[in-house]
DNA sequence: GCAGTCCTACCTACTGGTCGGTAGGTAGGT
DNA sequence: ACCTACCTACCGACCAGTAGGTAGGACTGC
């Protein structure tokens, strides 16, 4: 997704590591690897970025900054009960089928742990899980939604999301239609809604 | 100098590589690694196995048979209806959670998605795949399950199982308690199990 | 003697990273 | 117009370290 006038090769370099980090991880990515990508030499690229951990963690940030402004200005919008969480399910289905990239470098990340790569991917994501958990606790007392554990709900709502993309190759060979293809993304989509729709006993529109 | 040939060198070398695999992936493990954890050097686990690509299928291997014997078994008890999706269900939950580490080297290989290590995951899945879908498909024409589309209903409820461990590191930051104590495990186990009969429209028995 | 197990020593390939240097552009002084 | 100074972007060559893998010898229990 680069623009065409200002590609700068700073924001190139870091297009082809966010594809090759996702596609190899970190230590399957040589720094040779991106920068043949991009279609220069490694001492070209470490004169833009000072290490490979330095670059990778750019790129995470960045992944990060944009994955949150899209759930935040999701919640943002002034819906209650089941709508809002319709709303918010339907923006992160579109980001991350926008930018499976993304999913896989997360994923890779939650698997690790920052058990050797320090990213603090809890920390980020921690106050808008509370918020959505007081959200559902908010909603559950009211009788809007049927009673379940918040937390473990959410949980298991970023396992029906993530999951979908990030294992999408395992998926391929599950289904028998491409999990990118439109059909086969509505058809996740709506099963996903449908899915938490039943769970919290909530009467779908047609 | 063999000592106690209960646990041969080669089953000692096996289960550290399968810590060091799902611990560090493919890529980020080395043989020194492997080897020191065993107490011997490279070259000597090298004499079991002849590379680092065979002793990770043999890994893979291992693994895969043993998670199939254990939900065909949990699957063939006679069971009708929604007792048994939650035997399953349960069965698999227990089998993760004795087995964090076999759900993290799954994950990773379903995110390389065979790209780089040639892992047949889907084939020997789907099998199992085709005929649970076709369960739930006859379950829910028999009017004993609410309709949902059955192959992503299973891909949802493969998600909320595995992600649950394969993320734990991340969980542990979000949730207040060790995902892995005996208290949010079980609290885990009881939302997986309410979650689908909720969505299925299955009373439960209290 | 012999098979099995483990070792040290060594190999080549490749890693992340540094070094010195070059091509080309720009700003300013004269 | 010209020269100098300085800059960014890039490159080939090289470094130390580590990867997976091999060769061959030493020690064991049979």
């Amino acid at each position: 997704m680069s623009r065409h006038p200002a590609a700068t090769t700073r924001s190139l370099i870091l297009d082809e590591a966010v594809r090759c980090f996702a596609e190899w991880g970190y230590e399957g990515t040589s720094l040779n690897d991106i920068a043949a990508g991009v279609g220069i030499r490694r001492p070209s690229l470490l004169h833009h970025f000072p290490s490979k951990e330095v670059l990778y963690q750019e790129v995470f940030e960045r992944l990060l900054s944009d994955w949150l402004e899209r759930v935040e200005s999701a919640a943002a919008v002034d819906h209650r009960g089941w709508a809002k969480v319709e709303a918010v399910l339907r923006a992160g289905f579109d980001y991350f089928a926008d930018n499976p990239d993304y999913v896989r470098l997360v994923r890779r990340a939650a698997i690790d742990g920052g058990n050797h790569l320090v990213i603090d991917l809890a920390g980020v994501l921690r106050p808008m899980f509370d918020r959505a958990a007081e959200y559902f606790e908010q909603e559950m007392a009211a009788g809007t939604f049927a009673q379940h554990d918040a937390r473990h709900l959410m949980i298991s709502g970023y396992g029906a999301l993530l999951s979908y993309f990030s294992d999408a190759a395992l998926l391929e060979g599950l289904l028998d239609s491409d999990p990118f293809s439109s059909d086969e993304l509505k058809r996740r989509a709506d099963h996903v809604i449908d899915l938490f729709a039943s769970a919290l006993g909530v009467r779908q529109a047609p």
